[in-house]
DNA sequence: CAGTTAATTAACTTAATAGTTAAATATTAC
DNA sequence: GTAATATTTAACTATTAAGTTAATTAACTG
């Protein structure tokens, strides 16, 4: 695998069950066991699938007691965000991006409404 | 590599080769040869480079005479950026959207003026 | 300290990647 | 039809990836 950062942000997004990983962690910390659960796999391909996610910075973990839980990191999410930039053009009118900061917006009101 | 069409992109993109031709790309059609030219690696390293993003749609080939152009097809990329969506939140303030939203904008007028 | 739970490491298998060189194919140009 | 150019395919090598089972480490619990 390429050194580069990027490279190794899009190779550990290459596989659906670290993308669901990810996905489940937006909801907050989990521990291995919690993150393993919904898969048909053993508990050290898990914690391989963990290291590709961590070498690629989009998780960091840390310690309670027997538990390595595991958080999300977005920063290398970001960085693929702004790659994608130069190719916006190709796939979206700009309208659409109002469309959806308008719809942030919503949601952010919403969010706001029910506290 | 897993079948499904999110994987095949992801992995497509994560090398640095597979991404400078994209790149390349954005400038218009462009042959083999003249992919290559930039990379320290033989013809059939290319066709083999252009294979996998052939693999993940990401770019389309055409013939004229000898030549096998390749052009750029920016759909996964809108789909990866859908994907990104629910990530959105954990990187990125809503306002950052509205000023991304502006700059286009103002580069939409000056293209227009322009014309 | 003995036992249990959580997670990782080691050792191994199988398949896929990324590159090479040499040969083959397709099209044009004379 | 022969030669030249553009590109691909075949065959091979070395490395990495993704999974397994079995053994190990770390921390808690009684």
């Amino acid at each position: 695998m390429a050194a580069d950062q990027l490279s190794n942000t899009f190779h550990a997004l290459a596989d659906p069950t670290r993308r669901a990983i990810l996905a489940s962690l937006t909801t907050g910390e989990k521990t291995v066991s919690q993150l393993s659960e919904p898969f048909e796999m053993t508990m050290p391909a898990i914690t391989k699938h963990l290291k590709v996610l961590e070498k690629a910075n989009l998780i960091e973990r840390s310690r309670d007691a027997q538990y390595r839980p595991c958080h999300l990191n977005p920063e290398p999410l970001k960085h693929i965000d702004e790659w994608m930039e130069q190719y916006r053009r190709f796939f979206e009118a700009s309208f659409d991006r109002l469309d959806e900061y308008l719809k942030q917006l919503q949601t952010k009101k919403k969010e706001n409404d029910d506290t």
